[in-house]
DNA sequence: TCTCATTTGAGATTCAATCTCAATAAGAAC
DNA sequence: GTTCTTATTGAGATTGAATCTCAAATGAGA
């Protein structure tokens, strides 16, 4: 998490009449300090493992802020759960999962937003958001043969 | 529902040993009867409405296998919660969702199919299948001011 | 330092989906 | 048609992520 991160998180808190606390910045840091899309339960227990304690209920309301102001990127892959992942690339990416072991891919597409905006134009549907997931099969699972249980 | 739509149905069923029940060619009739994109509950209750006792849990298991088997397309548009279409007019198709109404529009572009292809090659990924969803304010949403609590 | 609205933590609650299990029914064999 | 075996059904219990509740604690402006 850089300072100008921080930065960022405070003034929100600020703009939005919501306090500071210790447990929201450790939150944000957790999130911040690692690329991986994780679950809020996964940040939960990330926090824990380094003993700082913050409340689950606490972690998830924290997720909220930062997805309601825009501080993290957050996406469902359909099993229920909602991932997670710092903005501080800050790049417009989508996802190509696997649907073995769940690895997930950024890759960015440029060509496939100008298709967009068409596709919404034509519905004259005003465009605020998108979901692109590709699911397939990582080169490893399609190498590795399925274990016999 | 067609006659060739149930026999593909009954061949499914048969095929794997699945018997073949009043309750799951109901289930199936009320999905291949409507165009919208409905939740299990709703296709519940639209049983119900029709004086068609088929009780929820046979609902939920009959659409899994409609899904398991390629029968009915399935979305989960971020709230939890599974919606089922029928997969009679077979096209690919992505959708358009209003943030505001709920209203969902499908829509063909075969340009994306493409990119998505040449994406998931780059990265080694063989495709199995791909979630494609824009966001945004319908036509009549835009011109709608939001009414006051 | 005081005050007060906000936040926290722990546990309760929600809700879609899944599971359990006794009763029922499909459908193969005869 | 009858019998037999196994799958299916229905009702209610359970699961699990997320949200809600409320008393106690705390941030931050005065």
């Amino acid at each position: 998490m850089t300072d100008s991160e921080l930065e960022k998180f405070k003034k929100v808190l600020k703009d939005e009449n919501l306090k500071l606390t210790p447990q929201r910045v450790e939150v944000f840091r957790e999130v911040c300090n690692s690329d991986e899309h994780r679950e809020a339960e996964e940040i939960y227990l990330a926090l824990r493992k380094r003993d700082i304690n913050v409340s689950r209920s606490t972690v998830y309301r924290t997720m909220d802020i930062l997805y309601q102001y825009d501080l993290v990127q957050r996406m469902d892959i359909g099993d229920g759960k909602w991932r997670y992942e710092h903005w501080l690339n800050c790049h417009q990416h989508d996802h190509l999962i696997c649907i073995r072991c769940g690895t997930i891919v950024e890759f960015i597409n440029t060509q496939i937003e100008g298709i967009q905006k068409d596709v919404a134009e034509k519905f004259n549907y005003q465009l605020v958001r998108h979901v692109h997931q590709l699911f397939g099969l990582c080169k490893q699972c399609q190498d590795t043969p399925v274990s016999v249980k």
